[in-house]
DNA sequence: TGACGTCATCGATGCGCTTCGACGAATGCA
DNA sequence: TGCATTCGTCGAAGCGCATCGATGACGTCA
């Protein structure tokens, strides 16, 4: 292995001298420099990592707590994830994967032993037993999600609420007095993930506002339940104009379900999907979005938490605003 | 922080011994071992990991590189990811996550600044710049699909030559005598993802040996895409009765089109789709599928990985078994 | 009873780095 | 010319741990 002595050797300094130079933290002598630098080429030095850490206890790593359920989200996690790792990148930190199944004891774990600087956290339930702890970790946190009592922590999320009313006002703005919301799955609600609850907040919320007659199920993924699903809502509420589908996964599968039955959209049926960007245009008719923005967010994510590494300590709630995009799923309804 | 000489105080023992009752690698009279249990466990102490890799050189770390495309195989390298954590976890090892997109450089980085003990290294192509690198790294590696020259490197896949040859024979058995391979976008053929081409070659082999006349094509994941697809092999061979689908993120359009078509699956076209098995019964007919075994390759490239880290050193190919099983989307062809 | 082996524990050393105080040389100003 | 600064560099200390050789205590066997 090549060691900060070896370049120093050769570069005829002292190995705190090639500290210098890689850190910046002293002026250097342009000469001096050059002669380290090219030394750290020729050898190809890399500094050892855990000998860095002690030293200055910092690891440039940050850990990622991710839900690696395979059944859901799972490209807004992968979109979300892939921001994070080029942004840390981007900062010259790496990243830890840990997955929420771990519980607690892990992000203790990776406090404690030092592993990671400072944790993000996706997928925060609104009582999320990992708050209080995550509180006594005295390292920088950034939640995804809002819990119900972020006290010290700082979070980031889409602002599900105003994505909620969006939605409606949308479909209210056309004319549809009579819409349904397919939401989540059950597991979802169940898990309290309060972005759903957060969501349907929002649409009830517009939907009274806007005197738009508003009702809602949960829904799992399969061909199946879409159908059930749907069923469910037309026999509650036959005259319903107006689809909010905030559940990615079942999107194929009703659309589909849809067009067996002979429902057109948006000619029967406007629908307003909730959903990354990139799949609104995987369906027959490009769908009416708002947009999840899953890079945005892990970009900002690792972004506050390199802040609060460089010591910016006041934590912070950012609700991204919802973005609704018009494309050819939702028109005015048929009079 | 909690050090080891904290714990060796509160304990009335030497540090050394404290080392030594956690590593097990001397023998420790009861007694002191409850002690020292004990101190550990009221302090809540955590070895530093940089001190410990310092000391040992190793880190408990391994470095994942993982293809972050949004646009393909989301739900297979998430389900790849999942398990290799769990299983590294349960090796006691922690996963660092890397990009396809940092290149050889960052392999480089983190083998020399032993950010991480070994790698494992997904999405390979036949011809892969990375693979020269990883021979000279002189950290344990594992690939995850199978290069032209694996040289002296491990590499783990599913037998995809062995799978396209499945896909074939069943459809065969079944009186079919005109198919089609609906493939993996052009880009993974110009990226030369070797996973594409031994299917294909698998493919074809199968169905000159059983006498069936095959065509493929590759097709890009949107509604626009399957439909031109479908035209396509079509003109070229009217009589087609079966359908190889190798590429998961169309399957949702492709059925949409044939539905559209008034094309009913399988009575007037069978399909063969390559695909993780939870997404089988995603369908409104739950497909005949050849699994891709994300899991089992997850776990086992982090188990070879972890062997040779133990010593075992001797290089090792593992192409696992395709299987195919048959459900609603596949049956004789109307006579 | 003495020589010897085993078991449990200790102390010292070094892993590779960062950082702090010290120090000589060059520079400023009077 | 002399003294105070500033600049560039050095050496030493210490981060928390694993590991090796050494050391006693104890038991065994002759």
């Amino acid at each position: 292995m090549v060691t900060i002595n070896d370049v120093a050797n050769a570069a005829g300094v002292a190995p705190s001298t090639v500290s210098y130079v890689i850190s910046g933290k002293r002026s250097i002598s342009p000469k001096t420099r050059r002669l380290v630098e090219e030394s750290i080429r020729k050898l190809g030095y890399h500094p050892h990592a855990g000998a860095r850490a002690l030293a200055s206890s910092k690891t440039n790593v940050l850990a990622l707590v991710v839900p690696l359920r395979t059944d859901l989200n799972v490209a807004v996690v992968m979109q979300f994830v892939a921001s994070a790792v080029t942004a840390a990148r981007a900062h010259d930190h790496d990243l830890l994967l840990l997955t929420k199944d771990e519980g607690p004891a892990a992000l203790q774990r990776v406090a404690s032993s030092a592993i990671a600087d400072a944790l993000i956290v996706m997928d925060v339930e609104a009582a999320d037993p990992r708050v209080p702890m995550l509180l006594a970790l005295d390292r920088p946190v950034v939640l995804i999600g809002v819990p119900d009592h972020p006290a010290g922590l700082s979070s980031i999320d889409l602002d599900f609420t105003a994505a909620g009313s969006a939605c409606v006002a949308h479909l209210a703005r056309l004319g549809h007095r009579r819409i349904a919301l397919i939401g989540p799955s059950p597991a979802v609600y169940r898990r309290g993930t309060s972005y759903a609850t957060r969501f349907l907040d929002g649409f009830d919320d517009a939907a009274r506002r806007a005197g738009v007659r508003a009702i809602s199920r949960s829904c799992n993924h399969s061909y199946e339940a879409a159908s059930h699903t749907l069923d469910d809502l037309f026999a509650e509420e036959p005259g319903i104009t107006g689809l909010v589908v905030h559940n990615e996964a079942v999107l194929p599968a009703l659309l589909s379900v849809l067009r067996n039955r002979g429902l057109t959209v948006p000619g029967d049926l406007s629908v307003v999907a909730v959903c990354p960007e990139a799949m609104a245009d995987q369906h027959v008719v490009a769908l009416t979005t708002v947009a999840i923005p899953a890079e945005e967010v892990g970009k900002q994510a690792v972004e506050m938490v390199v802040q609060r590494l460089n010591g910016h300590n006041t934590p912070e709630v950012r609700l991204l605003s919802p973005r609704l995009t018009e494309r050819e799923s939702t028109a005015a309804p048929h009079a």
